[in-house]
DNA sequence: TCCGTATTGAACT
DNA sequence: AGTTCAATACGGA
């Protein structure tokens, strides 16, 4: 089977993300590396079910920048392990504006001990922002650490009116 | 099986 | 208050 991913560039106020479908969902999302430029999204060779997700992804993904929850969410096409998945799922529970410490997450999975788990399944994460692995940080409300970049992480939780 | 990890809390300077 | 250390769960090599 080909699992041929197409990536799109979501225009937003702090750049350009760019998201990865596969023909079961979003795959995955990443920061805007550069200022890259608004590039058009190519009409053609790009399914129309793709393009609906991408609009949705699109809508939800400013609504986090903006600090809100997202409506809606497009399908998720995550690759893990069930550990993972169950972490990535925990982490989207949390309302925006709140913050977790590694320790709840791994309480709210019913693995008190595995905080340790919970930050490798956080790091693994493929979808930054909707899966806001960023609302989680370390026992003392201390940052923690963030694939990406930390600037990013202070950036999210600043936009959604979170001290650290 | 060993190593690294986006942790944690306690014990020591 | 800053630093070191052991414990712990899981994923990757």
């Amino acid at each position: 089977m080909k699992t041929e991913q197409i990536e799109l560039p979501v225009a937003t106020a702090e750049g350009n993300f760019m998201a990865c479908y596969s023909k079961n969902g979003l795959a995955r999302l990443d920061f805007p590396k550069v200022n890259t430029p608004a590039s058009n999204i190519p009409a053609a060779g790009i399914s129309t079910q793709i393009r609906l997700w991408h609009r949705i992804t699109e809508t939800a993904l400013k609504a986090v920048l903006a600090g809100r929850a997202p409506r809606k969410f497009p399908p998720l096409d995550v690759v893990g392990t069930a550990f993972q998945k169950s972490v990535w799922n925990a982490l989207r529970k949390i309302p925006a504006g709140q913050t977790r410490s590694y320790g709840e997450v791994a309480q709210a999975i019913g693995r008190p001990r595995a905080v340790r788990a919970v930050g490798g399944a956080c790091g693994a994460n493929p979808i930054p922002v909707l899966v806001p692995c960023h609302r989680v940080l370390a026992a003392n409300k201390k940052i923690g650490g963030f694939s990406s970049g930390l600037a990013w992480k202070r950036r999210l939780l600043a936009r959604e009116g979170v001290k650290v």
